[in-house]
DNA sequence: CTAGTTGCAAAGAGTTTGCATGGCG
DNA sequence: CGCCATGCAAACTCTTTGCAACTAG
């Protein structure tokens, strides 16, 4: 085994995720919401590990510079594809059996085979969708 | 209106992708094709501006640094949902009916508006498929 | 005690910007 | 000729890394 450890950083990173993982996080938010107990560095280590073990996803949204990570470790989560709000970067699940249909026709109409872990879906979350009402 | 100037690095950059639409592009990739007609800044002013009209879009593939350009300027790119190889980096179009299905269910499921010029499919092509034949 | 981890600060990579010069119309 | 775009280099932002000190097992 590689990291045997559980830190006091590992520990309040995982708690942070464990407890949010719904929503994709900035490295920026990540540290307010752990409050000092970790540096900047520890959270990227931890986070690349906890990516390497599948346990976190990192996602990029257009337009923004840096990379989000959520949770992904719960079995709920298990190939799941994830849709992100581009306004308020929520990000929540794909029903599954939408999912696996969506896989099934690109598949077959292309040829292509989707990867799920790194699929992420763009767009306006109905919330997101209210607020705006025409606007922007 | 914004844009009244041809300038030489602006067609060369519209020429180069032109003639390969169907790929994404990283701005190394673009400054060496361009071959010294343009410099970086240019490039990246360029390239935001044509973002802007949308007739490039800009993505990020996962676990890759740097952004990926390229050409939907074209009819025939309109509106269409692209997917990328993360193997080889091609880019290609879904099918209409499928796309149209997928905003469909989504929507339907989940509520979610799918925003298709944000979105970005990832998986891997069939050629990639067939080269991996279980390596990696 | 030993090896993996942390924190800090410096290094990197990619992208953006200020400013003087040059080119388009 | 005037204004926009270019080039270059410096500035920036986000992320990674080297290294000595620290800590979990």
């Amino acid at each position: 085994m590689k990291s045997a450890y559980h830190t006091q950083q590992r520990k309040a990173l995982e708690e942070f995720f464990e407890s949010r993982h719904d929503h994709a996080f900035s490295v920026e938010e990540i540290v307010k919401g752990l409050g000092g107990k970790a540096s900047v560095s520890a959270i990227y280590r931890n986070l690349s590990a906890l990516e390497k073990e599948g346990k976190v996803r990192k996602t990029t949204v257009p337009g923004e510079r840096e990379a989000y990570f959520q949770y992904v470790g719960c079995v709920h989560c298990h190939g799941h594809i994830h849709m992100t709000c581009v306004d308020c970067g929520a990000t929540t699940h794909l029903d599954e059996e939408v999912a696996a249909s969506i896989l099934k026709n690109v598949s077959a109409s292309s040829s292509f085979a989707i990867d799920p872990t790194a699929t992420v879906l763009y767009g306006v979350c109905q919330e997101c969708a209210k607020k705006r009402g025409g606007v922007k």
